[in-house]
DNA sequence: TACTACATCTCGCAT
DNA sequence: ATGCGAGGTGTAGTA
């Protein structure tokens, strides 16, 4: 494509904050929270509506460079091409195509009023326990759940017959060091508040790392298996249905 | 775009293993490590060469859903439209949209060998500090730097005049309460490791937070303002010498 | 605004 | 494969 053409299309669309995209042969510069550089090759550029850019390389999952959105974008003619400048004055934040060659180009204005709806996050794990308490064991009795005020950021929060509080911490995924510590820390604090020394600690996920269970126990904390709702939950359900679904 | 049209050259390009992207009106529903979906909008979708997809919404910086690579895509004719299919079955993973119109549509062959490079991150810092260890204290003498053993990963290990050891964590950032566990653990697995209790810890970052320079002093642990080394050099050093790099 | 923790985190490195 | 930590992490929620 004619670099000239591509550089009109641009900025019309550009001005028009359409949703802009091409695939160009470039060198790239990155300034700001770091130093990067990218020799030359071929990748998809993108320009969203709210000034966000992205640049792709052909594989892998994360853009290579990006820039949030708030920025501005110039293309200014250079001897080699031409030089696709982002960059936001706020954050000191540059980053530069040298663009040698554009094969393609789209552009348009895309309307989207939609928000996404998610389960299975580590909210609906603690919703579950707090809804499901012999989850964690039978004398369990949740009082708060995603406490963000009082106590800090606990899960689930309750105590149990005896009336030794209890604080379980919840991890979608395979628990590790990092999870005991956040563990370690929401006891102490309760134990700090509430002025006593009976607090116990869970953590409740799928899995725990070997040395995570070490250090767990060392500290006189508990380990509880439990999996996070709604994963794979079409899986594990009656196959027959999953097929009718599924194929 | 005609339906039809776009299956065909979606086909196509999809068996050639070229770079796909293309804007279209579509629902989403995700299935996998969660369960999500997405109302009617316009969306940019792509399909890269080794099988990666993402669907970006006309604002925001993340990809609203994605899938890695690995998995396979099949569009199939529906009443409604198009289901575009993306799967894994390894890892159980499905992404469908169902496509009620298509805008634009493009694909290529992108050719790319670069791979980026990058200054500034925590390696160059721990790195700096190894080089110019005074940034630490007058006395301290580095030994070692990104430590990556069984034992965890110390960013800088030394000593000082006196033989007490000295454990560096570096922060690019602000560092939190996270970072003083981190520190504080590696410390812990110092003293045991080496039988002694004269083992000192340095937080070196930009910045630290209130909560997290309580944690350090009440475990008697040290912070050090240390800047990541590269940052916003393009605007920090001679404007001359600047022009003549990046122009 | 700053601080905290989650994320369909992703990615790389070492064991 | 698993564990562990960094990331130009981004993003949401709260004080």
């Amino acid at each position: 494509m004619d670099l000239g053409g591509f550089e009109d299309k641009f900025k019309t669309a550009y001005d028009k904050k359409e949703f802009i995209t091409f695939f160009c042969k470039c060198k790239i510069i990155y300034s700001g929270r770091a130093e990067a550089s990218l020799g030359k090759g071929d990748r998809l550029v993108s320009v969203k509506q709210d000034g966000t850019v992205f640049v792709h390389q052909p594989e892998g999952g994360n853009p290579i460079n990006y820039m949030k959105a708030g920025g501005s974008v110039d293309i200014i003619k250079q001897d080699y091409g031409l030089l696709f400048k982002a960059y936001n004055s706020a954050t000191k934040e540059y980053l530069e195509l040298e663009i040698s060659r554009v094969y393609n180009f789209m552009s348009r204005k895309l309307e989207d009023g939609q928000k996404q709806m998610l389960a299975g996050t580590e909210a609906d794990m603690s919703d579950m326990i707090k809804q499901n308490p012999s989850l964690i064991s039978k004398d369990f009795k949740p009082l708060s759940r995603e406490e963000h005020t009082k106590f800090g950021f606990i899960d689930v929060f309750g105590h149990d017959k005896k009336g030794t509080l209890v604080v379980v911490e919840c991890k979608r995924y395979t628990a590790g060091l990092d999870a005991v510590h956040q563990l370690r820390r929401y006891v102490e604090k309760i134990k700090e508040l509430k002025g006593t020394n009976k607090v116990s600690g869970i953590l409740a996920s799928p899995k725990i790392s070997p040395n995570a269970e070490e250090m767990l126990k060392k500290w006189g904390f508990e380990w509880k298996l439990v999996n996070p709702p709604m994963r794979l939950v079409r899986h594990n359900k009656n196959q027959k249905a999953l097929d009718a679904f599924w194929s």
